[in-house]
DNA sequence: CTGGGGAAGGGGCCC
DNA sequence: AGGGCCCCTTCCCCA
């Protein structure tokens, strides 16, 4: 990240450096918008730093005799209670609140453990609990009016809030196509319904007017029940929207871990009770899977889950010493001191060439043996690298094709080209290199397939319009990951098996 | 557009 | 169960 911060100040003015968007409007003039994505996450990352060692501290949060030292403006940025008690709700001026004259809150309705894990996600979008306090977490979020952290806690214990008075969610930005991928599981709803009063129903709660401030909040230790209303993560925080089609069949009630996962085949009933999971051909993985709270992905492997944690707070606890590059992970920092010590473990059995990552010697041996294993389906053009070939599908004329081809049951070519049924391809065929990916998918094994090639294609011409049309997100996805090996023999099979293999892929792909 | 290097993230295996 | 280590895939960047 820095090394990127560092590019970008050593080269600019770029539009674009390293994946990040340098925006320049130019109806205004030398008005450049560079931005930092990386920003955030250091400053959450700095400012708890602070916190940790009590620098710059301006409240101090109790809990039963437990102090929290804490910055005023952190909470007031996360906590409904703590923005309204220091009137720094948005619209109104901050004159009327608490302000600086409150340097310790207490908050004895809030258990030690709970606060703890409450300012620990303050500080760094993580929330860190035992299933058994997740209830003492849940009652503090509410208190505090700590939205999100109140509805996954709400969702890992199967209860829900009231949606319907729900900005949050209804504000809920969509996550990036590539996010939405990545996070195949949304947040499950249970139809039991948590208590979640509106303000109205709530006088006991009365720093909390839904329209307009009615006067100084009272003393924290006579919150009561918090009401629903915290919005300030909307625009923050990215979690996932509800997709009913991705909603887990089941949801354990084992608290944060065990969840139901949509990997039925793999690790359904593999939760922390330790349910025995029948039927798998696999192995069964000894490891529990567990589901992020953030973005509800699944991990699998037991203690994985603070390592894909950190992928959301950008926390980076493992620092060079020779460079102070961060990482965050151990086994990334390793191999990066590699380069400092100038280890190389992976020698070529062939030349003096020696290599850091064993897939670098994987590569390199591949120049030796001249072997280009992924060839591209339709101009053949052979890589010895698969995200080479991936690159290639997607940056030239097969792009072009790939974006034309119809998708199923989209009715005839425009064109008025025939279906290629000579091929065994349908008008809404996938393509072969789609066809064998899912098929590699589906565990059917593709290595050693004669590839496509023109000799093996009498009417190239008529493969070339059965896979044109239209095509969209979801067999780019399909595409995605892709299986180099074409096979002529994927284009002939039968509909019926195209069929089957279509919907066992698809049930792969959820 | 391609070849190569490297980062990031996930999963499996083992201790 | 947690963590280390390794492998793999995907993506990005640079020449």
């Amino acid at each position: 990240m820095t090394q990127t911060a560092v590019q970008l100040l050593s080269t600019a003015p770029c539009f674009t450096m390293k994946g990040r968007a340098v925006a320049m409007s130019p109806g205004e003039d030398g008005l450049i918008g560079i931005p930092f994505p990386e920003h955030s996450n250091e400053l959450l990352s700095r400012l708890n730093a602070q916190r940790r060692t009590g620098l710059l501290c301006d409240l101090t949060l109790t809990s039963h005799g437990t102090r929290y030292p804490t910055h005023r403006s952190v909470m007031a940025a996360v906590s409904l209670y703590f923005r309204r008690l220091f009137g720094a709700e948005e619209g109104e001026d901050g004159g009327e609140g608490v302000g600086d004259s409150c340097s310790v809150c207490q908050l004895d309705c809030v258990s030690p453990d709970a606060l703890a894990a409450l300012l620990e996600f303050a500080y760094t979008a993580t929330l860190t609990i035992r299933s058994s306090g997740m209830r003492e977490v849940l009652k503090g979020a509410q208190l505090l009016g700590i939205q999100c952290v109140a509805d996954a806690c709400r969702d890992i214990l199967g209860e829900t809030g009231d949606d319907q008075t729900d900005p949050v969610k209804e504000a809920e930005p969509l996550p990036s196509r590539r996010k939405q991928d990545r996070c195949s599981v949304t947040r499950a709803v249970s139809p039991v319904r948590l208590v979640w009063r509106s303000p109205e129903d709530t006088p006991e709660c009365g720093m909390l007017p839904a329209q307009g401030r009615e006067g100084h909040p009272p003393p924290a230790s006579h919150l009561g029940r918090f009401v629903n209303g915290g919005s300030h993560w909307s625009q923050e925080f990215t979690p996932i929207p509800h997709r009913p089609e991705d909603t887990p069949s089941e949801e354990e009630e084992s608290g944060a871990q065990g969840l139901a996962t949509p990997h039925l085949s793999q690790s359904q009933g593999d939760g922390a009770g330790g349910g025995a999971a029948a039927g798998s051909g696999r192995k069964r993985k000894s490891q529990t899977p567990q589901q992020c709270p953030v973005c509800q992905k699944i991990i699998h492997g037991a203690g994985k889950l603070p390592r894909h944690m950190r992928t959301h707070t950008g926390e980076k606890p493992f620092q060079c010493s020779a460079c102070g590059v961060r990482f965050t992970r151990n086994d990334k920092l390793k191999i990066h001191m590699r380069k400092h010590t100038g280890e190389r473990p992976y020698p070529c059995p062939s030349c003096p060439a020696r290599f850091l990552h064993s897939y670098d010697l994987k590569n390199h041996l591949s120049l030796h043996s001249g072997d280009r294993p992924f060839e591209c389906p339709l101009c053949h053009k052979a890589f010895a690298r698969e995200d080479h070939l991936q690159r290639h599908r997607k940056g030239h004329s097969c792009l072009e094709l790939r974006t034309h081809r119809r998708r199923r049951g989209m009715g005839p070519d425009p064109n008025g080209s025939p279906p290629s049924e000579s091929f065994g391809l349908r008008p809404d065929h996938l393509s072969v290199a789609a066809a064998a990916q899912l098929l590699e998918g589906h565990g059917v094994p593709m290595q050693g397939v004669p590839l496509l090639t023109g000799a093996r294609m009498p009417f190239p011409e008529l493969l070339w319009r059965a896979v044109a049309g239209p095509v969209g997100q979801a067999l780019d996805k399909a595409e995605g990951g892709s299986s180099p090996h074409g096979s002529a023999s994927v284009t002939h099979r039968t509909w019926e098996e195209e069929d089957e293999e279509q919907e066992a892929a698809g049930e792969e792909e959820e």
